[in-house]
RNA sequence: GGCUAGGUGGCAGAGUGGUCAUGCAGCGGACUGCAACUCCGUGUACGCCGGUUCGAUUCCGACCCUAGCCUCCA
């Protein structure tokens, strides 16, 4: 079956088909680097970085780019607190965002443009946009006016009529109508700007995915991706901005993912609730948050917790055990063409089932005769990268250190392993067993098998 | 107030007009010196009330509840 994309434009699940053949370009909306980010941040990242893998699979020219918004009110405020110009907290916190992707096991993106490197373009587009009559400027602000453009409001399926009646901001003096937005914005002389045809300034925020877009990917794009909270106004307005600068149509598939929910509440800084990548980290793999993550679907919400954690760890130790039986098994070079697992991801990313699938495998792969081990280890595999787990040796996997630090050694988790061996072939069972308690108050399990002792941290 | 999503077994989470999701946890059994791993077995789940239907968790309507957006936000 071919893929299936659920396009939030429609309102439909709409096979997909690229604008030009085998070729694919995405863009995603990435973070405004002024803290670290929390588990809700890295949604979007996991998400799209598994169609990522699915598209690249599927064809062979894709291009993903993802963003770094490192110009904005916040990083602003952020900097002055800290005393610190805005360059130095912008890179400072990217880095940690790209070190916090790249733990859940996120490929780059090919492209990761960055907004303070594309004030030309954003400069052209305004002008663009105001030699067409879509925007005006006023006391130093350029505006986009919103009923310039017929069709404003389709994304989010709103009508401007609903919007200003429920609206609770304040209108700005200098907007000619309640709904228009800034495109271009004043900077007060302490205030980082850069010089314009309005003055100094700098650009409102929806603005550089509308020019960086246009840039490294063209007019017309084929996905582009966020959080469903992106939807209105961020993606509306660039959607306005790109559509009525450029005169064609901007994107071809929209897509939503859905929040990560602390308590079913709405995980955000604002709210306080969240949880920081980088705190939990400490605590789990990344390996296991990207599978908590991806054990939903990704348009639902996610209710995060200690539990669905512990879950996911508890699944993956499954699967892992699995590839550990099979450990001197060369995997073959295995297609999942036609594959159930293929089918669920193609149908509109549904990685619950492809997780389910995948469970299948693992069984498969452990009831099978030795001479269909390769094929079934390579299929567990192929699909294991997939979805960015599974590529770990198992051995290491299990000896891993569990929420935290490790209290004991290696080496003295052998040194009494060897000593339970002779105990054993002692009879004294009783120390054996001794041996096995205190290992086990220690956070390691010993699993005896005709080859040896295995240990595992949990 | 306007608009939009949802309400599935202890937990997480798919899906479907009529046999089964799946995983985690639990329980029983096999295996094991004891365990662990694994295997086998195991649960009156679909918010509430009506309607359509031979049959609804799935379709329709009302109701209740929850969340989100309308303001920075993944």
């Amino acid at each position: 079956m071919a893929l299936q994309i659920y396009n939030t434009f429609s309102g439909e699940k709409e096979p997909f088909k690229p604008l030009v053949k085998d070729r694919v370009r995405m863009y995603v909306c990435g973070p405004t680097v002024y803290n670290r980010v929390h588990i809700g941040n890295a949604r979007p990242a996991v998400v799209f970085d598994t169609l990522y893998r699915l598209l690249k699979r599927n064809y062979s020219d894709v291009v993903y780019a993802r963003n770094i918004t490192d110009i904005d009110d916040k990083i602003m405020k952020a900097a002055r607190d800290q005393g610190e110009d805005i360059g130095t907290l912008s890179a400072r916190f990217s880095q940690a965002y790209f070190e916090d992707m790249a733990a859940l096991n996120n490929l780059e993106p090919d492209i990761i443009p960055y907004a303070t490197q594309h004030l030309p373009e954003m400069i052209a587009m305004i002008e663009r946009l105001l030699d067409k009559g879509h925007a005006y400027a006023a006391e130093g602000h350029v505006l986009f006016a919103v009923d310039s453009m017929p069709d404003y409001g389709k994304l989010s399926k709103r009508s401007l009529d609903d919007m200003l009646a429920g609206a609770r901001v304040e209108v700005a003096p200098y907007k000619k109508y309640a709904g228009d937005f800034v495109l271009w914005k004043p900077s007060k002389d302490d205030e980082p700007g850069w010089d314009s045809p309005w003055g100094r300034g700098r650009p409102g925020w929806h603005l550089e995915c509308s020019a960086m877009i246009k840039k490294h990917l063209g007019e017309t794009i084929d996905i582009h991706g966020g959080g469903r909270d992106l939807t209105f106004p961020h993606h509306e307005n660039e959607r306005a901005q790109s559509c009525c600068a450029n005169g064609t149509d901007f994107v071809r598939y929209w897509m939503h993912n859905g929040y990560v929910n602390i308590d079913g509440e709405k995980m955000s800084k604002s709210l306080g609730n969240f949880r920081m990548v980088n705190d939990l980290l400490q605590q789990y793999p990344g390996e296991v948050l990207r599978f908590a993550l991806l054990s939903a679907h990704y348009r639902s919400e996610l209710n995060f917790s200690a539990d669905l954690l512990d879950q996911a760890w508890r699944s993956l130790d499954t699967l892992y055990g699995f590839l550990r039986d099979v450990e001197d098994v060369t995997a073959a070079e295995s297609d999942l063409d036609g594959s159930a697992f293929l089918a669920a991801l193609e149908d509109d990313l549904n990685t619950p089932v492809a997780i389910s699938e995948l469970h299948q495998m693992a069984k498969e792969l452990n009831r099978t005769d030795e001479s269909d081990k390769p094929q079934q280890k390579g299929l567990l595999l192929a699909a294991g990268e997939m979805l960015g787990i599974l590529q770990q040796d198992p051995e290491a996997w299990f000896k891993q250190a569990r929420g935290g630090d490790a209290t004991i050694s290696e080496e003295e988790i052998e040194t009494l392993i060897a000593e339970r061996q002779q105990s054993k072939k002692d009879r004294n069972y009783a120390r054996a067993d001794e041996i096995r308690e205190e290992l086990k108050a220690k956070g390691v399990v010993l699993e005896d098998s005709r080859e040896g002792t295995k240990w595992r941290r949990e």
